[in-house]
Parts: structure tokens; C-alpha cells; sequence
DNA sequence: GCTGACGTACGACAAGTGACGTAGACGTCA
DNA sequence: TGACGTCTACGTCACTTGTCGTACGTCAGC
């Protein structure tokens, strides 16, 4: 959709616990004459490891890295952080099935160069690879729309929690209590509970059951194993 | 692993709503030589309408249909189901990031002829597929492992409580009250808390926030969109 | 026919939860 | 400096949740 490809090949790590997928990404590339695909690796863990040897063999490093978010390990968010910190000419492109506000927020903080989510076609991984190694963003349709969505909306979602509410939402969301949330924090029940009473409140729930899913929902938390 | 490949040509129907996933699969399958991808669908009520459309044009149906658990419209269990009863020449495999004992429960009772796990590598997907063919089973062997876990430890887990005690169960995990459970159960709502109480007790949980948590974890409910 | 599991239901009680309001300490920003 | 937001904390009250014990009808299995 934007940026004209790069004249010299793009080189390219796939990061994905799952095989399939990688084929399935591999084979996008492969479609690409000025891609190459450099390497794959199962978790986050082992997209470093990958890049660390490349360096200390002196081979050029990939200029994207294509990453799934939910992985053993080490997911996809800090390894992009890990990324962006130790091999900064590395760009990292998310692919993910998660289009969740927070998860997309939290992976462009950390210096994600683009967001996909897996029903994105070969053009759309193309574009994206293309925008990343040209020092674009490229992100989904999708996952455009929601971001504004959210930006236009500042007060609802976990976006209007201050960070205190969140993290007693998380609390909240690994099946804590009042008591054991005051205790994690060190601070006193009541004020937990004056946290979970807020927090409620500004999400419009009326239960911390409904704030378990709220959190899910909005990527604040993962799903249990 | 087992199961010689059929002489003739297997036809197989690919279902995942993940594009990526999809082509990853197919090329899987391209290596394959006595096995031809005969279609490909987002969802189960694509995958079904595809069935139909072959039938109705006399063309001959696929063999084995390889299909994601998680979609939009018509998810894999339902669509496993439907497949069994309108198709029943066509073996369902499963092929799913999800190994909740519960979710593979189902879709083996709703007739699934397979269970993959999305790490499974080439040679299990053709493993999978020339059993289903054969009129064999294949599980993966993480799969096969959860349910012989299930079948030893009878007592633990969802699979321990009645079938009242899991329908609370699964409203809890949508975030419903005691009072809302009651009324759509049709129950009093003492008798709600009954079956709450009676299934943390059993589940070994110590509040319905927990109660969520542990119906996920099982494969009962689905995580939050 | 008896036993046991299950679903239903009640009462009473303790603990947990959530909604109020109030208030001080601290930081930021105009 | 003053206004504002945030985190902290307390008290109170009403409601929800969870536990324990009890009970009865039904249905399957011995």
C-alpha cells in the first residue's frame, strides 16, 4: 500500500511457536524476490539467541524480524523491547491473531515497526515488511481502526484506569482477592478495595467476575494456559 | 508413524479462519504427493457451504477436512458435528493451537477422526491425514497424553463435576451473578450457590474470580473476544 | 428393595465485596 | 501559588458470596 521495496534483498527472521504458521509465512516471503528469509525461531528466546550468533559470526542481521506475541519462553512484547535495546537495526513486525487494544499498544511502546494480525493476506505481510525495512509503520486495517477507536474514546477501555487501578485489575484478572491484592501491593485492604470500586466503576462493570473477562478482553492479562 | 498412505489421491479441505495458517498447511500438503487440496474455507459455515457446492455440482468430496477449532460464524466443534452428520464420508481432523482436554473431548465426541496441535511439524499433519483416510485416528502426542491424564485422574478437573454443576460453571466464567444464574437456569437462587459452592469444593478453588479462570484453562469456555 | 448419586431447596452465619463519603500527602501543570 | 489528579487510608452500610447442615424426590445399579 505504501513505500516502494527496497532495492537490495531484505533480510528477514520468522519468530512463531507454531510451525504451520511459519510455513505459512515462509511461503508469503518466498513469494517476494527481494526477501530472503534468514533464519526461524520457535520463541522469543530464541529470536535472540538467533540474532546473537549471526552477530558474533559476523553475518549481516535481518533487517525484520516477523513475531508472533503469544509465545513459550518469551512472548512477543519482550522480546521486541529486547530487540529494539541490543540489535537497534533490527525492525520488528507483530503478526498475531490478537487484536487486542492493549497488547497493540503495548507492542508499538516497545518499538514494534508494524501490527498484523494472521488474517492478513500476502500483500498485507509484504507491505508491512516493505514499511518496516524502509523505517515505516505499517499496521493493519483493523488494527488502525481500533487505535483510533481508542484515542477517540480516552476515557473508556483500561485506557481511563490510572496505572494503580490497573494493576490491581490484573490482580484481580490471576484470581486474587481484596486481601491478597493488599498484601501483593503492600497496602491496606480498604484501599484495594477503594481501587476495585474505582476500577469498576470506570468500566462500567458491576462485578470482578466481569472484571476477569474485561481484562482479557482488552489484553491487559493472557488467557489461562 | 501408522497407516500406509492410500493408492489413490487424498482430497483434503483446509478450514482456518487465518490465512497465513491456511497457506502454511497447503504447504504442507504440497509435499505430499498422493494428497490434493481440494479447497479452503474461513470458517465452518464457508467450510460447509463448500461441501454443498461440490455435491450439488456432482464433483467428488474431499477425503479429510483439516480444520481450525476457533473461527467466526460456525466454530470447529459445531461445524465437526455438522460435517459428521451431513458429509459423513468426510473425516474431520482437528487442527487447533488449543489442547484443552475439554475442547478435544468435544470434537472427538462431535466425530473428529484427528487432533493436531499447531506445532505439529509436516510429518504429523501427513500422519494425521493418511490415518483419517484410513478410517484410523491420530492424536498428537500432547493431546493423547492430556487424555489419558483426564482418563486416570477421573475425579479432578471439569470432568468431575455433574452436568448442572458445569452449566453454573459456565456461567460463572461469563461473568453472571448467583441471582442471574438462577434465573436462567430456572432455579432458585439458593440452589445456585448450592452447585457454586459444591463446584469450587470439588475444583479445589477458593472464589468464583478463580471459577472463571479454571473454566478457560479447561477448555469450557472460550477466553473473551 | 436398598443404596448412592444427583438436582432441588431451605435456613443461618461468616466472610467477602462494592458503594458511599471523607481526608491527607504528594506531584504536576497552569 | 493554587488547582487538579492520584494514591493512600478510614468508616459505614448493604449486598453478594461461600459454607454448613438438612431434606426430599428421582433415577440407576446392586
Amino acid at each position: 500500500m505504501s513505500a516502494e521495496p527496497e532495492t537490495s534483498t531484505i533480510g528477514v527472521l520468522v519468530v512463531d511457536d507454531h510451525a504451520v504458521v511459519r510455513r505459512g509465512v515462509v511461503a508469503y516471503l518466498e513469494a517476494l524476490d527481494n526477501v530472503e528469509v534468514v533464519g526461524e525461531a520457535g520463541n522469543g528466546r530464541e529470536a535472540l539467541e538467533c540474532l546473537e550468533s549471526l552477530k558474533v559470526r559476523g553475518q549481516p542481521l535481518p533487517r525484520v524480524a516477523l513475531m508472533d506475541l503469544m509465545m513459550p519462553k518469551m512472548d512477543g512484547v519482550e522480546a521486541t523491547a529486547e530487540i529494539a535495546k541490543r540489535f537497534p537495526s533490527v525492525r520488528v513486525v507483530i503478526l498475531t491473531s490478537f487484536g487486542e487494544v492493549e497488547r497493540i499498544h503495548a507492542a508499538l511502546e516497545h518499538g514494534a515497526a508494524g501490527y498484523l494480525l494472521k488474517d492478513a493476506g500476502p500483500s498485507d505481510v509484504a507491505a508491512a515488511i516493505y514499511a518496516a525495512a524502509n523505517d515505516d509503520v505499517f499496521l493493519d486495517a483493523a488494527v488502525a481502526r481500533r487505535l483510533v477507536q481508542k484515542m477517540r474514546a480516552p476515557q473508556r477501555g483500561v485506557a481511563g484506569l490510572t496505572s494503580r487501578e490497573r494493576d490491581v485489575l490484573v490482580l484481580i484478572a490471576e484470581g486474587r482477592s481484596n486481601r491478597e491484592i493488599a498484601a501483593k501491593l503492600v497496602i491496606s485492604e480498604r484501599t484495594a478495595r477503594t481501587h476495585v470500586s474505582n476500577l469498576l466503576g470506570k468500566l462500567g462493570l458491576r462485578s470482578r467476575t466481569q472484571a476477569v473477562l474485561a481484562a482479557m478482553r482488552e489484553g491487559l492479562v493472557d488467557p489461562p494456559t
